[in-house]
DNA sequence: CCTACCGATCGGTAGG
DNA sequence: CCTACCGATCGGTAGG
């Protein structure tokens, strides 16, 4: 009972690989079950559904979120600057593993509804405090008053998902071509960072009022790329 | 031979639906047969194959895109402040039928290898033209300097690409809830008007130096509101 | 965890 | 544009 070689976790982690790069649909029970050497009805006495699979992939994904979360916002919410924090954190967590991305931007297209769901039950509380948060900047006038609170986080929030669920693609064309040998067939390893720190700026320019101080007055070699140099 | 009824625009039609709702593993050739009403051989008859359908349904959505953008980008670079209309024009390009924007999206997941070698081959030129447009901004102190053009441009790209494929789902979290009635089933209408403005703000703002005076100094009604009515 | 097997559906063809 | 039909594969079950 104790010596399962640990079978489950086998399967969920290819299927999480497999569902992030193939899709549900287009990800076969018996192709998963090839990649962790066992026969499909195997599978299935691990999992009694494909959707069990599905569910079971999803949850492994957002409750490993929905524990992070809570954390990162408290650090965010207590200090003046911290919304860099924050931004950088959530590019963080999906960086570490594109699959995070890509399985919740596939979600948000193949299941709308469940997602949306989803999106309401453990996001919108958290959205709630940050609109505060932000409404108080903008009251205090380091964030831009024509700023639309709810939209922004939004916004940057499927900004920093769809940026690392595509960076794979997009990120090509950015550079001259190949990044330079980090080009190998399933990397599935971290998006472009030039593309990312770019990304950082526009979410942190668009937010922060006089953050434009820095680069519009005078020019400073370069002040704040070691700022965010370790996270 | 002239009366066909137009049925192989009407699969095209039915089929780039079904392909952006539900993805192309996700769609049968059977289901699109039923949307049209005729036989699945009939469906074989005008497209040989499920994959020469697809061919064509996305050939359809990128021609369009690859006639319109040169103008745009010809307007675009002959005046100042073009940039914003050409950020407007991108959204309103997928705004008009989000279908693009999902397809878009879903390709460069399902098939990342074919959608670089697109993009490598009709975006980069355009890519280049637009970062020397920036550089020159640059220069002249009106776009950020700390801004990295490429990475700038296609984080824009995606962003809009993104917001609009997914605006279904994550717009439903701007707002107190519904809306305000705009919520039927089978929608597929505009985005949230309240974050595509959000969405244009964060890209202008992260793009241009000068533009927090606005709200930076004195409070100004809405000065830049109707700037951009009508498109 | 496997062998053996199920009905249903898949994309596609023959032949008209 | 249809009828009739194909082999292959799908998710899943029986029964051990």
């Amino acid at each position: 009972m104790a010596r399962n070689r640990d079978i489950r976790s086998e399967i969920l982690e290819a299927a999480t690989e497999m569902f992030a790069a193939r899709g549900f649909d287009g990800t076969s029970l018996q192709s998963i079950a090839d990649a962790v050497d066992i026969t499909k009805p195997s599978l299935l006495y691990h999992y009694s559904s494909k959707e069990k699979l599905r569910e079971e992939v999803l949850e492994a994904v957002f409750s490993h979120w929905n524990s992070v979360l809570p954390q990162i916002l408290q650090a965010a919410t207590s200090g003046d600057r911290r919304f860099e924090a924050l931004t950088e954190e959530i590019i963080s967590f999906f960086s570490q593993d594109v699959d995070r991305a890509r399985l919740l931007m596939r979600e948000t297209m193949d299941r709308p509804n469940e997602m949306r769901e989803w999106l309401d039950e453990y996001l919108r509380p958290w959205m709630s405090i940050l609109a505060d948060y932000i409404e108080k900047g903008q009251e205090e006038g380091v964030i831009y008053r024509d700023l639309v609170p709810e939209s922004y986080i939004v916004n940057v929030l499927h900004f920093v998902v769809g940026a690392i669920a595509t960076s794979e693609v997009f990120g090509s064309l950015v550079g001259s071509g190949a990044p330079g040998g980090v080009e190998a067939e399933g990397d599935r390893e971290g998006p472009n960072s030039a593309q990312i720190e770019e990304l950082v700026r526009i979410a942190r320019t668009a937010l922060f009022v006089d953050d434009v101080e820095r680069s519009d007055l005078e020019y400073r070699p370069d002040s704040e790329a070691e700022a965010r140099a370790d996270s």
